[in-house]
DNA sequence: ATCAAAATCACCCGAAAGTATGAACAAAAA
DNA sequence: TTTTTGTTCATACTTTCGGGTGATTTTGAT
């Protein structure tokens, strides 16, 4: 009688200590299921924050700071008999380069992209890349805006 | 007899499918596992990407187009008090109409043929029309010949 | 009232201009 | 030596221009 109920507590306490043990064992996987997750997720977050850095970073470094310019009307009394002299400070600013001046130039005399390319020996499609990179550094649209401009800030006369 | 050889190849045959089928269990875990892996770094890539992205549309949206506004003194030839009178006479001379002139000004500024009948209130064609009879007058073929030879014979600034 | 010049607009078509992207290559600079 | 810069060219595609033609509507002058 006594073994009986013993093993009765026996069995109850075994069930019990398995069911603990279960329980345990859920929590556990659990746990480890949540740490991976957020690990997981701490990753993410780093990768994120980590590119998004990197693409501010780069489109920081790349873009050319746009420069808006005024140009104020000074009068000066001048001799238009003196030859003009291109703004070199203007020019090295704007980062325009001295073929691309050229091209400006001949633009201003109002000649197509296929005869500068033919003044210059060049092929048509290098005076477009040519003019293209003007109209960026001059921030305009159409070659008419870029002599308004040029002639504007000195560039041509 | 031919029963037992018949069951060592059966215990034979049964030992080799059961192998078989381990390795093709261990073989199936390996590529689930190269996938999970494989997955990740996708993952891990498209995150990488997209918060790229969102740095660079972050800061070319939230950041202030960085102008760096310059003040440029240009030295006019001209004199400024004297308003500039146009050329009536050689208007009148090459048939010129106001109206062709308003467009042979905003010509001169750089605008297009869209913008100009935008600002006339006109349609993009008529301002084609007025444009090919300035053309025709001033005997140019561009808008910027037009242009040039305008200024130089007065009838714009 | 009518006639002529000017202004308006339309449609078509080909040419020119402009955009986007990529690449080769040489000279200069770091 | 590696990187940067300037020049050159290309291909593919979209937009704008310019030429040609014709038509309707104002407007001003006779």
């Amino acid at each position: 009688m006594k073994t009986r109920v013993l093993n009765k507590y026996k069995t109850v306490g075994l069930y019990g200590l398995s069911l603990a043990l279960l329980l345990l064992l859920l929590r556990w996987l659990e746990l480890k299921f949540l740490i991976y997750q957020h690990s997981f997720e701490i990753y993410a977050g780093m990768i994120a924050l980590f590119f998004t850095g990197l693409g501010i970073w780069l489109s920081q470094k790349l873009t050319r700071p746009k420069t808006e310019t005024r140009v104020i009307e000074k009068t000066v009394y001048r001799d238009p008999s003196l030859p003009f002299e291109i703004n070199r400070k203007e020019m090295e600013l704007l980062g325009i380069s001295e073929r691309e001046l050229e091209v400006l130039h001949l633009m201003s005399q109002g000649m197509s992209n296929q005869e500068i390319g033919a003044q210059l020996f060049v092929s048509l499609n290098t005076v477009k890349t040519h003019a293209a990179r003007i109209f960026e550094k001059l921030d305009v649209q159409r070659r008419t805006q870029a002599v308004e401009k040029a002639k504007k800030i000195g560039l041509i006369a």
